[in-house]
DNA sequence: TAGATTGTTAATCGATTAACAATC
DNA sequence: TAGATTGTTAATCGATTAACAATC
């Protein structure tokens, strides 16, 4: 129960962060719980109770300064990140992943890029290459990577995620459509843009 | 509030929906309440609350007949759905969902993808053809687009927004990192792979 | 000062969980 | 029959919302 508390708080976390990073990046120097909520979809007395049970780093009358909503927030999750990660499939979604600035904004590390294919083995993706697949438990061992992400078809996501738990990841997110088994301990989690917004499509226009 | 419970009983029947679909072309012909559970994350309790809250169509002892589900929540759904979305920007992600078979599954028809670069203008995407931005307002009228998905680069989002709400869709899905200023009335979401999995990662391994 | 927004409390609502009779 | 899973109830927990004093 405390755990699943802090969670899903370092997952609300994780959207403000995202939310300040780029209203700093667009100029602006404060930021107000009601534009927090907004933009990330969460009401504000939630936004506001988040970050206070952290701190009084609000400024009553002007909202937060986004410099230091940033630094506080990094802190706050800091602590349970600075993590590595590893990407399996370098095709439309894996590159996305790849050259998204969102992760080292967070601490966290894409550590290694896979494909199976010849072709795609050696091409840069931003300021990685990618590599074999048969490198794959070497790689996550040697990062200490703790989650594997699959972006491959669904025809070889089962082999992929096999791969992934052999090697020792905890956490796996699937970008295929396939439905994996994986032993108990580690945890599936099936994140791609056309179910996010399907769903998002249902909760909009039902 | 009548409306809320409907809209986030519709995005699990969605979810549902996807995975039972996927069941069916793994050749599953039955599924329960659990492996739906293990599947989406939803608790198992509530996916049978929310099925039975619709009939009891499913079979104590052996759980929900594939075929029979998914034409039930179909028809659940169906009521509401039936819709036409647009996407913007023939990139990565917006490639991604135009390719997707899950949209028509669920009765979903994506029926333009807009691109402003004349080199992508043309191009066969799937069933469709990219056409220039320009005939974003007519195309949007002609199909009764209720929703626009951007999927352009960060600088280009504000402009896309604008023409999708004076094009006069009532929800724009924002795959961009840009934070989106709109009307009251029209909701944004923004939905971006980097974005959902570092959530999921922070409830993960916080 | 006046206006705005935080931090916080209290009330309500929806989701989660455990439990179990009904029944395939 | 025995085993499994649904449909449903009840208890608990977290999220949402309204409200407002404190204060920048």
């Amino acid at each position: 129960m405390e755990n699943r508390l802090r969670k899903s708080v370092a997952a609300r976390l994780s959207r403000y962060l995202q939310v300040a990073s780029q209203a700093a990046k667009e100029g602006m120097t404060r930021i107000s719980s009601h534009q927090i909520s907004l933009y990330t979809g969460v009401n504000a007395t939630q936004v506001r109770r988040d970050l206070s049970s952290f701190g009084r780093f609000g400024k009553r009358g002007s909202g937060y300064e986004i410099e230091i909503l940033c630094e506080r927030i990094r802190d706050i999750l800091g602590a349970r990140s600075s993590r590595s990660v590893v990407i399996v499939g370098a095709g439309r979604i894996g590159e996305a992943l790849v050259r998204s600035g969102l992760f080292a904004e967070q601490g966290i590390e894409i550590s290694t890029v896979f494909d199976s294919d010849p072709a795609k083995i050696g091409r840069e993706l931003g300021a990685l290459t990618v590599r074999p697949v048969a490198e794959l438990a070497e790689q996550v061992k040697r990062h200490g990577a703790v989650a594997g992400v699959i972006a491959v078809p669904a025809q070889a996501a089962q082999g992929v995620a096999d791969e992934l738990v052999r090697a020792g990841v905890g956490a796996i997110f699937n970008y295929s459509e396939a439905l994996l088994d994986v032993p108990e301990g580690v945890s599936v989690q099936t994140l791609n843009p056309a179910v996010e917004l399907l769903s998002a499509l249902c909760v909009q226009t039902g």
